[in-house]
DNA sequence: GCCGTTTTCGGCCCGACTGTTTTCAGTCG
């Protein structure tokens, strides 16, 4: 198997098994460990077969002798004998009942057990012919509540990316702060964690009038649905099935609730684990002394933190890693932000695909704050996208050259995005990549290549001296194509070696490299580039979810390309190049 | 099933809400 989704895969066989045995009413201790080491294994930057075969899994935290057995079983056989044994127990089918909310494992099984049912739609006909309330303990509300779970499911499209999630909670909060009904509001959960997909909104606010917000809250135009409206909490399903939540805690209480509801949970639980050593309690309202239950902290994130003797934890690395290990010592690492950046080195103009022209693109950057932009055009292998040959090259270099003498404060940096050939060789001659800046080259078909195929391409053009960064590495779009099955770690070997970086490409469904992939890439001393792939000006727009993937990628300063001064980052691909 | 300057055995994070009850289990975040 390819190395991309060895992890992810162990992880999901974890939480499988740990579904499994809360059907089987196991005790949830034992199921919290299988999530626990799942989680932990799909945080790992590392891939697990490197940790394997260098006797080291029990490094991984929560991973015990029986979890090791159990991943050494996968990478031999491709198996877990225990998950097989309790897929041959119990039908998979009811791991998708449990996926309708406000069915949990003990309803499961007892639809099971009693009915027979192993299927959502099997459950939805016992529903609607009234059969589910025959049983003990369900009654019409239930019901009703279980076919309105079932109707959520089918229209549901699954995680949003967080393109789409994050400027929602912005307008929605915008909202409520113009209609004075709160004074201020956060958005929560993964948007605020910056994860790449959001599976609801989470609003988190403080008002002198709750009922007020939550009547502006759940009239606003968008609200297609109200799902619940109580005096502090309410719920919506606004366009496309996204269910949005707001809730109103006290102004005193407004840090530990932002601390709480900003997760991850694995990050909550190792809080509170410490909190309790110390003789603490942690929970939404607040850290209180466990003896005499005095409050202590609340009012916001940094007292909550210092309470328990830790630094502000950025919550993009909220994730029950190594963070509150690390922040305990003292060496949490300072993560890039926005104002670090100084470039966008990978943007389109109307010469190939994009839509912008090139002094549109330039004073647009500029108005951002951005010292350069590297314009990437397509190039002639891309038909489909205008790609330039090398005679329009030259002419672009030409406009370039001439806009650069024109506008000042921004230097526009002369690129390309060369296609990766079927052999690996790029679709534009040594001669025409040698009188450009930067140098990016990137796949753009034959994803289904076999994996040394893909792998021999990429690794032949990371080879030819010009490349300097190679977008898009893996391929990737958020709900609609997966990864290729390229070995990313004989193309990071050979990036270190020839001194290529990778991308970070900052298109909101692309996020490739991702946050995991990244930090693997750093880690080995790679260095990553941000680019956004605008083919139209607002998307210049994009450049912060780049900062997101790479501060989720514990990224510092020093690890971007971007980060780099003008002279600098020039003088870098020069003595590449070895001139 | 994991884990250890209190412990190699006995702990293991916290609270709200809902629907069903009549004190609570199940589900969720």
């Amino acid at each position: 198997m390819g190395v991309r989704t060895l992890n992810k895969e162990i992880a999901r066989i974890f939480n499988e098994i740990a579904d499994f045995l809360e059907i089987k009413g196991e005790l949830s201790f034992k199921i919290n460990a299988y999530r626990r080491a799942a989680q932990n294994i799909e945080n790992l930057s590392k891939d697990i077969s490197e940790l394997f075969k260098e006797n080291k899994l029990h490094t991984i935290p929560g991973v015990g002798k029986e979890l090791a057995e159990k991943i050494k079983q996968f990478i031999e056989t491709g198996k877990v004998k225990k998950h097989e044994e309790l897929k041959a127990e119990i039908p998979v089918g009811l791991l998708e009942i449990m996926r309708v909310p406000g069915v949990g494992p003990k309803k499961a099984k007892l639809f099971y057990e009693k009915l027979k049912i192993d299927s959502i739609d099997k459950l939805e006909e016992a529903a609607r012919s009234h059969k589910l309330s025959t049983l003990p303990g369900i009654q019409k509300k239930t019901e009703e509540n279980i076919l309105k779970g079932i109707e959520f499911l089918k229209k549901s499209s699954g995680r949003i990316p967080l393109g789409r999630a994050l400027p929602l909670s912005q307008r929605i909060i915008e909202y409520l702060l113009e209609k004075k009904v709160v004074e201020r509001a956060e958005a929560c959960g993964s948007i605020r964690r910056r994860k790449e997909t959001i599976g609801d909104i989470d609003i988190l606010g403080i008002s002198s009038d709750p009922e007020k917000a939550m009547e502006a809250f759940t009239k606003m135009e968008i609200v297609k649905e109200v799902l619940a409206k109580g005096t502090t909490k309410s719920s919506v399903i606004v366009e496309d099935n996204i269910q949005v939540d707001l809730r109103i805690v006290d102004k005193d209480s407004f840090g530990a609730a932002l601390q709480y509801f900003t997760g991850s949970k694995e990050h909550n639980i190792k809080l509170r684990e410490l909190a309790v050593k110390k003789g603490l309690k942690i929970n939404e309202y607040g850290v209180f002394d466990l003896k005499t239950d005095k409050k202590i902290a609340g009012k916001d994130e940094e007292e909550v933190y210092k309470a328990i003797g830790l630094p502000w934890i950025p919550p993009e690395i909220r994730e029950g890693g190594e963070e509150i290990e690390l922040a305990l010592q003292g060496n949490l690492p300072e993560l890039v932000e926005l104002k670090d950046i100084k470039g966008d080195l990978h943007i389109h103009s109307k010469w190939s695909d994009g839509t912008a022209s090139i002094e549109e693109i330039a004073t647009c950057a500029k108005e951002m704050g951005l010292k350069y932009v590297l314009i990437a055009d397509h190039t002639k292998g891309l038909g489909v996208a205008g790609g330039l040959n090398e005679e329009e090259i030259s002419e672009q270099i030409k406009e370039i050259d001439s806009l650069n003498k024109k506008i000042k404060g921004v230097r526009i940096l002369k690129g390309i995005e060369a296609n990766i050939q079927n052999d690996g060789s790029l679709d534009v001659s040594d001669e025409v990549l040698k009188s450009l800046d930067i140098v990016i080259a990137s796949i753009h078909h034959g994803f289904k290549n076999p994996p040394d195929v893909l792998t021999r391409r990429m690794l032949r053009a990371i080879e030819n001296p010009y490349v300097g960064i190679i977008a898009h590495p893996t391929g990737r779009i958020l709900g609609e194509r997966d990864a290729y099955e390229i070995d990313i770690d004989e193309v990071m070997a050979t990036c270190k070696k020839n001194g290529v970086a990778l991308e970070i490409n900052a298109y909101p469904l692309r996020l490739d490299l991702n946050d995991v992939l990244s930090r693997r890439a750093m880690e080995k001393g790679i260095m990553l580039s941000i680019g956004t792939d605008a083919h139209q000006i607002d998307q210049l727009a994009y450049l912060p979810y780049g900062v997101y993937v790479a501060r989720r990628a514990w990224l510092r300063k020093d690890h971007l390309l971007n980060c780099m001064e003008l002279d600098e980052l020039l003088r870098y691909f020069k003595k590449k190049r070895g001139n």
